[in-house]
DNA sequence: AAATTTTTGTTATATTATAACACTATACTC
DNA sequence: GAGTATAGTGTTATAATATAACAAAAATTT
């Protein structure tokens, strides 16, 4: 029985679905208050739930924002080996599903031949819809 | 007469220079309490130096540790363009600087088409000095 | 020298995350 | 199924990281 599919504790459930309900990453706090009314009270419940759900894979957390993240990759059952696009204007997250570049993290090996467990990759730019909503504004 | 070649300010030196005696990252508030005695009182004067220090390259912010490490690449002029090793042990980090693995991820494209300014890429792992440690321990 | 921009110094506060402890639920083992 | 180990809960307090806001000084530009 692998960790995905052992049964998520009533804390976790809460936690997951609140962040996967979102299209956007949450904060911690955010979480927290909206959990509230579920019964969840302070951020240790709140870290727990995050720190398990990454454990299994279920939510990446977003290391240049503090926030977290539904994985969007169904068979993405590890944590720490995550790509990301982040818009610099709205902030928007999207996962990267790219075969290639997870085929030239994986290789990578240093100088020294050390091979690395796991990677964090975060890509910085202005989406579409922001780049659109620039170039409206400028014509005005 | 471009960013790097314009002087630097009295705190910003000064936190530059204890973040480059230094061969591991370190926290704001550890440099805060390296500096007090020249004259640098709070943490907003710590934290400006900062952004300052990584707005025109001197200096990275390591993500996953919250802490600061100064650039070790002498073309590095520009922020937000970084790779990183970093050992889950010692919390040793180091600047990668692998001419290949700078040309694909300049060149990635997401689907859109959408073009990067910029990223930040974290490998983890367990450095050589520490896998030997732990050969070391298993030995007794 | 006046105006602008950058940097400084300071106080207070916001935001993010963990320590510690007592207790409960669940899973595992014989 | 009683005993035991493991994982999860609830709670309070506090640690660690980062920024807002404002007034003053210094450096740079015009
Ligand atoms: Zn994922
Ligand atoms: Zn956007
Ligand atoms: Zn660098
Ligand atoms: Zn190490």
């Amino acid at each position: 029985m692998d960790k995905k599919s052992k049964s998520l504790s009533k804390n976790q459930k809460i936690v997951l679905d609140f962040i996967q309900k979102n299209k956007k990453p949450v904060k911690a706090y955010s979480i927290l208050s909206n959990v509230q009314k579920k019964g969840i009270n302070a951020p240790p419940q709140v870290y727990r739930a995050l720190d398990k759900l990454i454990e299994i894979g279920k939510i990446h957390r977003v290391e240049s924002q503090n926030s977290f993240v539904a994985c969007k990759i169904s068979n993405c059952d590890t944590p720490h080996k995550t790509i990301f696009s982040i818009c610099n204007s709205c902030e928007i997250v999207s996962e990267i599903n790219d075969p290639k570049l997870f085929k030239n993290l994986k290789d990578f090996r240093d100088k020294d031949g050390t091979v690395f467990d796991g990677y964090n990759l975060e890509f910085f730019g202005t989406c579409k819809s922001c780049k659109n909503k620039q170039i409206e504004n400028t014509k005005h």
